[in-house]
DNA sequence: GTTGATGTCGGACAAGTGTAAGTGATGGTA
DNA sequence: TACCATCACTTACACTTGTCCGACATCAAC
């Protein structure tokens, strides 16, 4: 694997919004993020520039400005990013960090039910197919 | 709450060692770091002593050496650091977070056993009391 | 009582990060 | 057409982080 530098905070809190939505210029970035995130414009735009340089985004102009999107599979980003913080912060355990995730949020029934569908379905294909 | 400046990523990881272990000294740290991450004595020592500084551990001596310990309970700066997490790449949503989780790392029967008996668990005090 | 291993205490230092300013092109509007 | 808002591009800059070095103190074993 070609391993790109890693996410700093910032950068993965505009990553994401790009991945929502697809696509973004810097303004809808800056738009997109909580407003009580007090941010310039500029840092928006140094943002998305260094995230194209890791080589995680790409851009393509577009009249005037710029449109970002992603130039790396986002779920593959997402992978590396969760494992690496996974390995630090819980040596590598997962299971502490769903435990810790479904106690401390709370959970609707709704959501619940969901997570249980899920359980079921992988319990399902655990025993099936020898893979 | 006197904000703590949040953990770097290396400062994760001997945390974490440190909170696994109850307490730990410099070589405890380093010895018990995974052997691929070649990582000098000094720098294991710089990272104790920025955990120290930054408030979330403290030390007492013992004969030459100093013993590393919790001085904030890990729990709630778990707590505060995936929430950090979850709020950059997930937008906040945990659920997205679990279900990766639930998915990507193979979970044993034994694990998925576990996980349900929690959400029974939680079902049940979501209905029961008005807390 | 000199030597070597092991500790601590204070730097050090380059790269990475958060945050933005300065400059110049461009396009809509008074 | 002169001006202002808005872009992109370049540059800046202090703080943080990852990584370690040098100096000095101890202690055990020659």
């Amino acid at each position: 694997m070609p391993k790109r530098a890693a996410l700093s905070k910032a950068e993965m809190e505009v990553a994401h919004i790009v991945w929502e939505r697809g696509d973004a210029t810097v303004r809808q970035v800056l738009e997109a993020l909580p407003t009580r995130r007090k941010i310039d414009y500029k840092t928006v735009q140094t943002y998305l520039r260094r995230l194209e340089s890791k080589g995680y985004l790409t851009s393509k102009r577009d009249g005037r400005s710029l449109v970002y999107s992603a130039s790396v599979r986002p779920r593959q980003v997402i992978r590396e990013t969760v494992s690496d913080f996974v390995g630090r912060l819980f040596g590598g355990e997962s299971l502490p960090l769903v435990e810790h995730l479904i106690r401390e949020d709370g959970l609707t029934g709704e959501e619940i039910r969901k997570l249980r569908e899920l359980l079921d379905e992988l319990e399902a294909s655990n025993n099936a197919p020898p893979r």
